[in-house]
DNA sequence: GCCGTTTTCGGCCCGACTGTTTTCAGTCG
């Protein structure tokens, strides 16, 4: 049993237990489990099991160590059979209604034996949910809507699809008198690649108006709050969208504060804490008065002294740690690096030289040869490499290799026509076929400036055969890079299952380039396999996988990815210039 | 269930909004 699988279990006995009632900090404890090993590697997971040194992460004690270990040696735990076969599976569902949490599930179990979607749709419309005690006429007909819309209320976005719907909401904001600063927050400004709701944050001494303005926009559903310091949304595509509305000195805390994620304020609360000061939205207080002898369990608490801070820069620095990009603050060790001073030098937009990887009319792109040369010039690139399809991508119309040695011929001649300053490479998206032998042979291989090897067959292969043909894929000769690691399509399809690990190793043993694909919909390989990738020697290239002129600015987007990698400029490829880089191929 | 320069027991991050209540529980982020 992988990681993932385990942690998925460990996430569902804290669901489970949710809705028992359960102490909701024992369900805490298996949350905090489940993202631990998760972000622990396979191999770390395997070294600790086999070592017994699981207790020694902080939040795996001996309870969890043990489940962990049995789910890792067996792929059951008897725990978790139990729990699961003692609720119906019904209960899970109902919450993912919103506003229906475990207690209202429960009481809807316990009193009016619901234990489906389809049960609780026609309790409500028989008007027997109103009737139960803390429920009302509101509450069942907001369950109702929830269940008619679960599906796409249910449903995370991509990150350029949120972006585009955000940054027109973002701009109004800022036009409005009332507004004196606006930023967007939550995982949109952390650069995840799939978005849940959109959070905006205004700074303004008046509200009021502001709060009007946003819930009364073209492209609302539906108001599903609006009060004084927060209004929230539901947009026609399906996506919530959360007004925070503060007073200008609490900005900087707020903005922190709703960039999130969970995990990393909670650790920097905990931090805050431990430091003598309370960190909220509202600001950083000393919290003496908390801990004081008068203070007295329930008693609402005056928040201490405020402590100011002008930037989040600032705010990091009071609690002795250097400033975290907003792309770091997912709780993966970014504050212990920010601590000890070790955070890298991230990449940025403007170190990227060119760009590999893109399609042309000769297989599945839609602009031709020309067409994106010019365009990767207006967007200021050194140069551009091309890698249509290989012969065996027949649905791409994949080049035979008669074509690929014309297209050869066309760039060379392109860039000595000197019609374009952007240099064109002459590249290839060569097809790993089933066993792991390549689409073309090794002499055409070399007249290429690189080659990119992908899988784009027999997907269902199984985790240890795929990992073994792409392996045998990149140790041949004239192998550049490796495209697409798992071949996932954000929100649509699972990549297939590969040990990254073991590819990785291989392709750092072969000084082998895995890409870092930039299109919105693949995002892959992920941005949490990076760090560690980086660590052991591995170079990406971040790729646009472009098939149409505009799609070329998808490196930007990788660039964010890859910032949530942790890479730096020096572990990517395409930084380099066009003088160095053609060395490099060489 | 986890954890300890206050503690091996008694805490565990913090606050807003809604709806059902008349002082607060549940949900959400």
């Amino acid at each position: 049993m992988n990681k993932i699988e385990i942690a998925a279990i460990l996430t569902d006995i804290g669901t489970l237990l949710e809705l028992k009632g359960e102490n909701p900090f024992k369900i805490r404890a298996y949350q905090a489990g489940a993202r631990l090993v998760e972000a622990m590697s396979e191999e770390e997971l395997d070294r600790r099991i086999a070592a017994g040194t699981l207790e020694e992460v902080k939040g795996i004690g001996d309870a969890l160590a043990q489940k962990i270990t049995e789910l890792k040696a067996t792929g059951r735990l008897g725990f978790h059979d139990q729990l699961k076969a003692s609720i119906p599976p019904g209960l899970v569902e109902m919450l993912r209604i919103p506003g229906v949490g475990p207690k209202k599930v429960k009481a809807l179990h316990e009193r009016l034996g619901i234990d489906s979607i389809a049960a609780l749709q026609q309790a409500c419309a028989q008007g027997r949910v109103a009737g139960l005690e803390g429920f009302g006429e509101k509450t069942q007909e907001k369950i109702l809507e929830g269940i008619r819309n679960r599906e796409q209320y249910g449903r995370r976005h991509l990150w350029t699809e949120a972006w585009e719907t955000a940054e027109p909401i973002l701009a109004g904001l800022r036009r409005l008198p009332q507004v004196r600063q606006a930023e967007h927050a939550g995982s949109l400004r952390r650069r995840l690649e799939t978005v849940g709701d959109l959070d905006f944050l205004v700074a303004t001494d008046d509200p009021k108006p502001v709060a009007d303005w946003f819930v009364a926009q073209p492209g609302v559903r539906e108001v599903t709050a609006h009060g004084e310091t927060k209004a929230s949304v539901r947009l026609e595509t399906g996506i919530q969208a959360d007004l925070r509305l503060v007073p200008p000195a609490q900005f900087v805390s707020a903005l922190h504060h709703f960039t999130g994620s969970k995990d990393h304020n909670v650790q920097l609360r905990q931090r805050a804490l431990a430091r003598g000061l309370s960190l909220s939205e509202w600001g950083l207080f000393s919290a003496e008065h908390k801990h004081g002898p008068s203070a007295e369990p329930g008693a609402p608490r005056p928040p201490g002294p405020l402590v100011a801070v002008k930037s989040e820069a600032a705010l990091f620095q009071k609690l002795g740690l250097a400033y975290i990009p907003p792309e770091l603050r997912e709780g993966l060790g970014e504050i212990e690096a920010a601590e000890q001073g070790t955070l890298p030098e991230l990449v940025e937009e403007a170190d990227i030289r060119g760009v590999f990887h893109n399609h042309t009319t000769a297989s599945d792109g839609h602009n031709t040869l020309e067409e994106m040369t010019a365009a990767a010039q207006a967007l200021g690139l050194e140069y551009l490499g091309i890698a249509d399809h290989s012969k065996s991508s027949v649905q791409a119309r994949g080049l035979t290799e008669a074509r690929l040695r014309e297209q050869i011929a066309a760039i060379r001649a392109l860039n000595a026509s000197g019609r374009f300053q952007c240099h064109v490479f002459a590249g290839t998206e060569c097809d790993i076929l089933p066993d792991g032998s390549l689409d073309y042979p090794e002499d055409l291989r070399a007249e290429l400036d690189y080659v990119v090897v992908s899988v784009h067959s027999a997907f269902r292969q199984g985790r240890e055969d795929m990992t073994r043909r792409i392996i045998r894929a990149i140790e041949q000769p004239h192998v550049t890079m490796l495209g697409h690691l798992t071949g996932r399509l954000l929100l649509e399809r699972e990549g297939y299952e590969v040990d990254a690990d073991r590819i990785v190793d291989a392709a750092v043993a072969r000084g082998v380039v895995i890409e870092l694909n930039a299109s919105p919909w693949r995002l892959d390989m992920d941005w949490r396999l990076w760090r560690k990738a980086a660590a052991k020697g591995l170079l990406t290239s971040i790729n646009p996988d472009a098939h149409r002129t505009e799609q070329l600015a998808y490196y930007r987007l990788g660039v964010g990815v890859a910032r949530k990698g942790w890479l730096t400029k020096a572990a990517v490829l395409n930084t380099k210039p066009l003088a160095q880089m053609k060395q490099w191929l060489a």
